[in-house]
DNA sequence: GTGTTTGCAAATGCTTTGCATCCCT
DNA sequence: AGGGATGCAAAGCATTTGCAAACAC
């Protein structure tokens, strides 16, 4: 299974690009980190590193790892995008909790695959899907 | 069953609000649109009808439909909230087409079962879903 | 009357972009 | 060498907020 950076590095050269040693830094930062992080936030940890580094350029590598599909990009409705990467994960979906702000990820292939029938069903071809289910954790419903 | 405006009058009441002309209004406007409406798309319809309201008002006229639950907010990453009714709809989810930007709804009582089984499992109260399946439709596969 | 709401404009927060310079390839 | 990439600051959006005037109750 490749890698990451294979990954990366081959979609780079794909599309001609570069590989520049910010988007190696970032790259690097964002997949020692687990969980679901903002651009500013991961941009903080780049910074440590490489104070040199521009938000901007966080902002357009990320796009460029969502493009490539290394990262998956949601929005938990706080205002700003959050990322997690896709490779080295099963796909899991998120149970959110509106009291503590927890966010618990989970998987089922059951409701998978009642979603790829229902999508079948409308005639889609579906490449990703979101499920969030919103509610009270355990320690929150006290 | 209560109707929508009778649900919203009951809510401002109970917090201490007040019932006004321009809250009516953005009420009316919402509850004639079908679909998925953004804030702006709302303040221009509500503009033809009364163009002295503002869309600071709209916004914050949703803020409150979206608490007493006649609303329902999503983000389908197109950088801007958009709101649906509620109420008289059985809950629904979607399938949004990456090719010609269409939505089209669907309801699968199955997933939904396994949704609150799998929230039970992580001992979650759950209060509110969103289900988003990404895809191409029918039409843009060609 | 009094406390809430409104419209306006300014402010905010996240994200994108223009541009001169820098740096892979 | 040359075209993409970077950092910075400015611009862009959607959304929120401060405030004086207007309004509901």
């Amino acid at each position: 299974m490749r890698n990451a950076k294979e990954i990366f590095e081959e979609y780079i050269s794909k599309k001609k690009l570069k590989f520049t040693s910010q988007r190696n830094i970032i790259l690097d930062t964002f997949l020692k980190e687990e969980g679901h992080i903002s651009t500013e936030e991961l941009y903080e940890k780049v910074a440590q590193k490489s104070p040199s580094i521009g938000i901007a350029t966080v902002y357009r590598t990320l796009k460029l790892l969502t493009e490539c599909g290394l990262a998956y990009e949601r929005q938990f409705g706080d205002g700003q995008s959050r990322y997690e990467h896709s490779h080295e994960h099963i796909h899991h979906d998120h149970l959110i909790c509106t009291g503590c702000g927890k966010i618990v990820e989970f998987e089922n292939a059951d409701i998978e695959k009642l979603q790829n029938e229902m999508a079948k069903k409308k005639k889609f071809k579906v490449y990703a899907h979101k499920l969030e289910l919103y509610g009270l954790c355990h320690d929150c419903i006290k």
